[in-house]
DNA sequence: CTGTCATATTTACATTGTAAAGATTACTGT
DNA sequence: ACAGTAATCTTTACAATGTAAATATGACAG
């Protein structure tokens, strides 16, 4: 019976915020119990309301995760922007400490069969996003010889993908293996550094 | 109802190679459909068999669906290995030719929720194939004054960062910005000469 | 107050995976 | 060859899922 904000007008038959307090509801049950557990039954009965109580809102479940996915593509555009107002490397952290900080969400973004890609909303949050690390990767390091999409993919790729490992703890054993003090952001950080420090074929 | 291979004994109550021929309809079912589509019935029906005949061999849609991952896994380290063969770079392109030529399946191997990482047999192929990546790791570029499991980790999440990109889709307009003609796998092998040519921060 | 409309509930239904019990066939030991 | 045992597959039944359709409730403008 969780009301997620105290901002309610009245207990009564109209929730006042469902919206919002959906939305929260989820993410909560996202990062407590993974994206597995995002049952439409489980996220309204947590809030206090009937399961079809989200068509009004979000028409289905699709779209209850979409707008959810949506808000996390602009919390990484804006975790982005503020990195890379530092350094190039802080951009790079950005992208990775977003998603080992929101796992369940950050997995929910590039869950193509969970959500709705052709959603007009999702798909401007996600194309700001990507557009920023196309902006990132044009002001770093380039090659003679390749075109500047192909630096944008590999930039990409190099941060998705230890953010990918990460979240799926596949990374663990070789941070336990590095330095059993070590935290799991330190290594990261220090694959950044490494990154930066070594031509790698 | 397809029987999946001709070597059946006779039409009757028992099929005879059952759990290779559910293997092969989910393997087809999963590049197909995607993995949103395995659902057991779905499996079964195609097999011509009844939903809970996986039972004996595989215990339940999680068995099944886990030996196809681990099915998966064994594909994936001989592919590096015939590529390692070759030299270092090949053995890169091997992960990411895997992965986009059999979109499904990778997603698949990856899908924690999906999958029972805690099965002997899976546990034992995907440890195989990370072994391989931590081999490749170290005979391949260093830098002084970083542990090897950092070179490991960042040589891993480059390749599998752009495997995964490149399966959902997020690299095509990448691709066609580049050059309209270009494949989407010589643009993965330009991806891998860049890693190899460029200091990236 | 009254009509209108967004909001939430109720009911019903098709679909999912699987536990339990029974039917069918293969195999093993004598 | 033949009985007994075990593995294989089916049937039935059930709980849980998401949602379409119809209904109830309340907010709000006139």
């Amino acid at each position: 019976m969780v009301r997620a904000t105290t901002e309610r007008s009245k207990e009564g038959y109209h929730h006042g915020n469902l919206r919002v307090a959906l939305l929260a509801s989820a993410r909560e049950m996202l990062e407590t119990q993974g994206v597995a557990a995002l049952k439409l039954r489980a996220i309204t009965r947590q809030v206090g309301v009937s399961p079809m109580a989200v068509a009004p809102h979000f028409g289905n479940l699709c779209g209850l995760l979409t707008a959810l996915a949506t808000q996390g593509f602009e919390e990484l555009a804006h975790a982005i922007k503020t990195g890379k107002a530092r350094s190039l490397k802080d951009a790079g952290l950005a992208y990775i400490y977003f998603a080992i900080r929101n796992p369940g969400l950050f997995t929910l973004m590039f869950r193509g069969d969970a959500i709705d890609r052709s959603d007009p909303a999702f798909a401007g949050a996600a194309g700001d996003s990507f557009a920023l690390l196309g902006t990132w990767a044009a002001t770093s390091g380039k090659a003679a010889g390749f075109a500047p999409q192909i630096a944008e993919a590999v930039m990409w790729g190099k941060v998705h993908g230890l953010a990918i490992l990460a979240i799926d703890g596949l990374l663990t054993p070789l941070v336990q293996a590095t330095d059993p003090h070590i935290d799991l952001e330190q290594f990261l950080e220090q694959a950044l550094d490494y990154m930066k420090a070594a031509t790698s074929g």
